[in-house]
DNA sequence: CTGTTAGCGCTTTCAA
DNA sequence: TTGAAAGCGCTAACAG
């Protein structure tokens, strides 16, 4: 099967201990000893067993990702950079895609030194885990650290911003159930904003969808151009409901921001494949990451100790001005 | 840190290697004991560790995913209902979003007992991998089984059906890059099915896209309905091109099948979330990831060991009929 | 500098 | 039916 040091030290003529320190880069073994020892191992393909020196060193320097939620693929962007920023640290990430449970359970199996859960559930799960967790967005009151976006201040920044190009009549479409804590802060938002900003409040001013998807933002679009009172902005929770808003208006023979003005819910770079480039609030994703990166390496090396383990950090939303906003009269 | 059976046995007040047999369901333990041990370890949490287990059993039983395209979503699908099979033979699945190679390296270094590689790349990779690797659909000569769609035939009879239907301009659009070799089948069906359904051949009537993308779609798409010659059919290469290329003709206010007859390739069960039930062409999801785990428990059990390892295996695609494609007179 | 040795948590003979 | 002991591949003292 796989290679072993002691593979390599027979053929290396040395003790096996010695190709460890060797392969480990100790420097108590010589420079040539050590540069033959490395020479043959590549030759050979050797890889380490993971399992062996965990075994041994109680260290497997990976993080386990649970990520329930693959087929929503909104969490794909920020896992493809935490991967990138671990591998700086010299960590390998691994992604279970099971129910959250079931994947924690898995990673402590594997004894990782850390699990990061993306799971936007509105439950409070618990699993007993003896490997630490970090959570990224998860429940009102977390069990375990979390890093989080601020999401009312997300939507207060984006009403608030209509408010100051003129806007009037402005519309919220997203998820308005209560259950949903993340959902429910962005309304809370919206309506702080409304108040603050001193704006007319109308029926039907915020619109419920059925779900986070484009076309649950398709459906929800197409109510609201079919009433009486087309508001002159729109704010909108998540951004795939944005696409199919898009579409939407676009079907209704309105153009953006000509007609009406949007803004949407973002944390992913660019908005890209979109026909017009579109102002969103939002953490950016690598402000994201940064973070998350830090308090899982904190929570490895214990840094976390003392401080209160389930506290949740918030990260300030940015407005991102593009074009799909424009001032009124 | 994690519970031991060693934590187990001092427990329930017996040797270690009793715990070890009483968990694994050994019928060497008196069924009381059997049953004390599993209550104690329950209850304290236990969890095995795998390293400690795949150490001396040389098995894992955990098969690792490639999927460096995680950010085109493409195969979250495939993925999911994957993981889900697996499940039910006994297997653990984790992913790595690694560019392959580096992938490849760490699966090996955790001693998984296969490794599945979703990589649609162009490239003909290798690695020296001690661990048996099986791939879906990569490349034309591929050096791992292979389980792979016959896309050639699925463009082919999307093609004849909408010949059988009475329309006679009919168009492809996807990618005409030589490069790719998945995407080339598609290419040579859509030949093939021109020259046998003797329909007529004008300039313009394969349209190529920049990528895979629905923006693409919608960009080719744009392109194609401002030219004088609107085709009555095409034919799309792919899922995501199809919601680009929908948008585009309802923007042209044209509507679908009325003025314009669409099937895509696809292997998604349903395209649910667009506005008109789609007819499709392509293998349904569950039968490739049936014989993808298939060949997967085959790998390991060595049941390939004689046969050519590198075979490919083309899955037949079916039509999957729905409301995009009208008869013509 | 290099080799010897113990032991990580577990499975698996072999003895009792 | 249970226990003792060896050993999987590796790291980390410790001895030489």
């Amino acid at each position: 099967m796989g290679v072993t040091i002691k593979d390599i030290a027979k053929s290396a003529g040395v003790s096996y201990s010695t190709v460890s320190k060797a392969l480990r880069d100790s420097p108590l073994v010589k420079e040539p000893t050590k540069k033959r020892i490395i020479q043959i191992a590549n030759q050979l393909g050797y890889q380490p067993n993971v399992a062996a020196r965990s075994l041994v060193s109680k260290k497997s320097f990976t993080i386990g990702i649970v990520w329930p939620t693959i087929e929503r693929a909104a969490h794909s962007a920020l896992i493809t950079s935490i991967n990138k920023r671990l591998e700086h640290h010299g960590y390998t990430t691994l992604i279970s895609i099971n129910e959250t449970r079931t994947a924690i359970d898995i990673f402590n199996r594997y004894r990782v030194d850390a699990i990061l859960v993306f799971d936007d559930g509105p439950e409070r799960y618990s699993s007993p885990s003896s490997v630490p967790i970090v959570t990224y967005g998860i429940a009102e009151d977390p069990l375990y650290p979390t890093v989080d976006v601020n999401r009312k201040k997300a939507i207060f920044y984006a009403v608030d911003y209509l408010c100051r190009l003129g806007h009037k009549k402005i519309c919220y479409i997203g998820d308005l159930k209560k259950r949903d804590h993340l959902q429910k802060e962005k309304v809370e938002g919206f309506k702080q904003a409304v108040l603050d900003c001193k704006l007319e409040t109308f029926s039907g001013q915020m619109i419920p969808v059925n779900g986070l998807e484009q076309y649950d933002g398709y459906v929800a679009a197409k109510d609201l151009l079919r009433s009486e009172v087309i508001p002159s902005a729109i704010v909108i929770g998540s951004h795939d409901l944005t696409r199919g808003i898009l579409q939407a208006i676009h079907e209704s023979e309105l153009s953006v921001p000509e007609d009406i003005s949007i803004i949407s819910y973002d944390n992913i770079p660019e908005m890209n494949n979109l026909v017009i480039p579109f102002s969103t609030v939002g953490v950016p994703l690598e402000t994201i990451t940064k973070k998350l990166t830090e308090v899982l390496m904190d929570t490895i090396n214990n840094k976390n100790k003392d401080k209160e383990m389930s506290r949740v950090i918030y990260l300030e939303p940015k407005l991102h001005i593009s074009q799909s906003c424009r001032p009124i009269n």
